[in-house]
DNA sequence: CAAGGATAAGAACGACCGTTCTAAAAAAGC
DNA sequence: GCTTTTTTAGAACGGTCGTTCTTATCCTTG
């Protein structure tokens, strides 16, 4: 790996802890510099425009998740053993005290989601894959026979999402401790009312 | 009204449209200034800091859900049917076309639930008022024999703020029109599998 | 209508923003 | 070890930020 791909890892590193605390537009060129003890045209030229960092960090993002949550997954056996460490994975992931803001996705939900250009677009793509295959996993579920047919899978992911969010505001906003135990709870029911 | 009070409400107004699609950090003196063809100086003189004006579109925010859905809501006899208007009223709320950035909690929740100061508490404490009006809602439908007794009221309202969070991302990120019905859904599913 | 207070405008402030340009330093390839 | 390329620093740019201060205008009240 050459300087710059080294450099360039260790200015993303930080810059997705920022982006999670004070957002991607409250990610500065010169903060994120001053952190890193370098200087802000130094740092700049490893990206070409603010823009691009900002995709990048969305990148990096995706790759941890996928990383962290999903493929770690598939060390469970496929149906509903999977689809409880996916969510295991997900809580974790979510209060995860390294991540300063909290899960970085539900800072970029709310902020890019009326602001045309690159990174929301890349967002709202990165999204859909992970809906999808949210969706194939409970999918699995069904063809297991964990769960019922006729289950709607799409919908599954779409309640799945709702608990992390609101897992998240009562976590972070409130500093509600009970928000993980929220969360299974809420799970556990989804997970019963559709077994079979 | 006086003068000043008009012209602090027209200010709210606008400003309570521009914090939701560009955030309560994006809401800016000079934009909000422009677009009500004043001067920086003029409208900041209502405030007195920038930090003010958020709380004030805050208060502004809380006022108007507590009208729109919740005050309305009392129109419907307790219980069920009363919860179900608080969902309706909220659905309604969270894609009215008037509000460019959607729902303004759901961009304020993210954006200052990692910044300390006034704007954070303002808007947590009435995050505990509505999470406790709903769970008391929940709660009058127990009483009336439409849920089971021993239902767990604020993992209910947990779970509605999910929902709605859901929607939001849904509708808002990956423009998805089902997401009414999606959250139409995850509602029914939820009052079914507490009905007595 | 006049006086007095409320309200608005205007110019200026230091600070920071993203970005550009030029040069120096460091790394890589021969 | 020298040359070429990559990587970094530094200064400066126009612009916008929140805020302050002074001055003018408007509204209200007597």
């Amino acid at each position: 790996m050459s300087k710059g791909e080294e450099t360039r890892e260790r200015i993303l590193d930080r810059a997705f802890l920022l982006a999670g605390r004070d957002g991607f537009d409250g990610l500065t060129i010169g903060a994120l510099a001053d952190e890193l003890k370098m200087s802000k045209s130094g740092l700049f030229a490893h990206f070409g425009s603010k823009e691009e960092l900002q995709v990048a960090v969305l990148d990096l993002a995706s790759s941890r998740f996928t990383e962290r949550v999903m493929i770690d997954a598939f060390k469970a056996p496929r149906g509903l053993p999977r689809l409880k460490r996916v969510f295991e994975n997900w809580v974790e992931w979510g209060l995860d005290a390294r991540m300063p803001g909290g899960c970085i996705f539900t800072q970029a939900h709310a902020e890019l989601d009326d602001v045309d250009g690159r990174p929301r677009e890349v967002l709202a793509e990165s999204e859909r894959v992970f809906q999808e295959a949210l969706a194939k996993t409970v999918k699995l579920a069904v063809d297991e026979g964990h769960f019922k047919k006729g289950t709607d899978c799409e919908q599954f992911a779409f309640e799945l999402e709702g608990i992390m969010k609101a897992m998240h505001m009562f976590s972070r906003l409130l500093r509600d401790r009970r928000a993980a135990d929220r969360a299974r709870t809420a799970f556990e029911r989804l997970v019963t009312s559709h077994r079979s």
